[in-house]
DNA sequence: TTTAACGCGGATGACTGATGTCCGCGATTA
DNA sequence: TAATCGCGGACATCAGTCATCCGCGTTAAA
């Protein structure tokens, strides 16, 4: 699992609370992460169209939608792509055994029970919204924080 | 996810419907893969206790657990290792606007977010057994599958 | 006793993908 | 006109996967 995903959510939770648009350069510098490999999620995120981006002076990136809107599960297809991380090779055709062809229509059993745990990860990434990440926070280190966060955006611009 | 993980699950399953011990060498060409690299695993396999290996002559592999004890989880995790996927950096602490100590005692909303997926997903693996996957060949391809590749396995012996 | 088959671990190299930087382009605003 | 910004491609670096080979000790058959 890429790292990106840590940090574009993390970017998505900061843009929930945001009151404009915020460059990637605020995003990066906010979390002291590198301001030119973000730009690259983030503008996989934009491709994905969690985000909407405004080119020119004062761009920067928005949610697109609503943050309660805004699953985990889809930040981390967006990053990180949408193929299974599991790939069968099926070796059941190979060797002085091989299945049949008719068997290979489906996939193999080993191959159903990886993609079934797959789908269990998803799941559970898609219970969670930017909004619940929101509250954690709030929940988590204070109140306090986001007004923080805003004034900081703010005394930057 | 590393491919070997496919091969090592395969194994399992043709080892609890073997005879007898079964060579790195068996096992590989039955399923058309590298003999040499199919070894790492099996001893990966080993280091974990999820079969035992006699050396000499007539060594080989046999699974050391009833097949019906063995999860897709031990195999992953003997495989691939025991450390979670997502791995926190702990980017909440750098920044202009770090957290505070005691807020970092417990790990972030992210890192909970992905690590209950994780969870999630590893309680799916581990609801599958060996002789599950076994029982799903059997139904699948046919229930002369393991007479053949035990024929197979005497034969080559 | 010799030989061949086998498991084990370390050293090694190729390859792939993740990570990270840089540059030029077009868009927007001061 | 100049500065800021998003976008995409090219490029370099680095870690992990994939795969091979070697030497060692073990065991059973010839």
């Amino acid at each position: 699992m890429s790292g990106g995903v840590e940090w574009a959510v993390h970017c998505c939770v900061v843009l929930s609370e945001a009151e404009g648009p915020v460059p990637a350069q605020r995003l990066a510098e906010f979390h002291g992460i590198s301001r030119t490999y973000l730009a690259k999620h983030l503008q996989a995120l934009s491709r994905a169209g969690l985000v909407s981006s405004t080119e020119g002076r004062v761009g920067g990136y928005v949610l697109t939608r609503p943050a309660d809107q805004v699953t985990v599960l889809d930040i981390v297809l967006a990053v990180d792509g949408r193929e299974q991380a599991f790939r069968c090779t099926e070796i059941r055709q190979n060797g002085p055994l091989p299945a049949s062809a008719e068997a290979c229509a489906r996939p193999c059993g080993v191959a159903r029970v990886m993609h079934a745990a797959e789908q269990a990860w998803r799941a559970s990434l898609k219970q969670v919204t930017v909004a619940d990440l929101a509250a954690g926070v709030t929940a988590d280190v204070g109140a306090g924080t986001f007004p923080a966060l805003r004034d900081w955006l703010a005394g930057q611009g």
